[in-house]
DNA sequence: GATAAGTGAGTAAATGTTCACTTACAATGA
DNA sequence: TCATTGTAAGTGAACATTTACTCACTTATC
């Protein structure tokens, strides 16, 4: 409960702006009870980035391993995603809108989303099943293409479908970036 | 002074992560004469905000204009976003990396450079110029592209590139996600 | 009965804002 | 030309509020 807590209120509201307090009412437990589970507030949100961002890094490598062509890779991590974001839209929000500085700690030893996406589209890019172009700008493209419209959806409201509608129009348009 | 200082805090660390005292110090002046030029933390942040996002919709429609087909001034937006982003780089942090609550506020009665690029779009659309689809899904697609391309540059240091180095490459995969 | 989990008032530090006072300077009048 | 006056800008100590965290004490569990 207080994880679930936590992570929506960061993500919601970003680190600096969610109190102790807001945390401990929202999910109805005294203050102190906090400090029994994390050591302090920054270690809350540091395990609960690296928790997420982990089992994220996980699924893609677990959605892309079966597929046998780069296309197939590709196309099942976006779709794997989407689907993440319908489970848990406030992870996502959390993991990747909240400017917290914990993208530069993190080391390659744990499964890491952007890893996975960039070691399948540079091993695309070996066998000449993409285009030749850097792999971090190419991962770049396809994750900005995916979060920038669940960016726009939340902050605008301009985009009223589900990001499950718009699942395949945006596997088409990543494909279309890689060439692919 | 105070504006720049403030604009490039608020770009580094965000809103609720800089402090009055932090702009004053960073400005060389004291925390009181802040307040003689605006009115509290929050009406400064907020018409730093507008001063730029409104310039920014400026030069877009500015470079947009004189174009003659979609292709060129989608392409003239794209290049003069790059351009943006090297002249001030801490100005396109805040606008866009920054969880303001800004982006809601707006109205449509000043350049908006989101809604200025998908008119463009859109018209480009309804011309037949671009394949037909979901002009705020193309225009957030788009902006992701670039977005996040900055953003990997600057959390992950993967990129070395400056933007105006990936400016082609960046414009040919709009084009490609546009099919134009 | 021992260990872990829960509690919430209390604490020290941080932070946005105020205000009485000072400085800078342009306009006015003799 | 100099003195006077009015206004805007600058200053930083003081203030009230917020906030992360602590701790002595209680409750639950095995």
């Amino acid at each position: 409960m207080i994880d679930e807590t936590a992570v929506r209120l960061f993500g919601e509201k970003g680190y600096k702006e969610t109190t102790i307090r807001d945390i401990s009412v929202a999910a109805g437990i005294a203050e102190g009870t906090l400090y029994r589970h994390y050591e302090s507030k920054e270690a809350l949100a540091w395990q609960l980035f690296l928790r997420h961002y982990t089992a994220l890094g996980e699924r893609f490598e677990r959605v892309q391993r079966p597929q046998s062509n780069t296309r197939s890779k590709i196309a099942a991590i976006i779709r794997d995603f989407c689907e993440f974001y319908e489970e848990n839209p406030k992870a996502v929000e959390y993991l990747f809108f909240t400017r917290h500085g914990f993208m530069q700690q993190l080391t390659a030893r744990k499964p890491n989303p952007y890893l996975v996406f960039r070691r399948v589209i540079r091993n695309g890019i070996n066998r000449g099943e993409i285009a030749p172009m850097d792999s971090d700008v190419a991962t770049s493209m396809i994750m900005g293409i995916i979060l920038q419209i669940i960016d726009t959806r939340l902050l605008s409201g301009r985009i009223k479908q589900n990001l499950s509608e718009l699942r395949e129009p945006i596997v088409a348009a990543c494909m279309r970036v890689l060439s692919v």
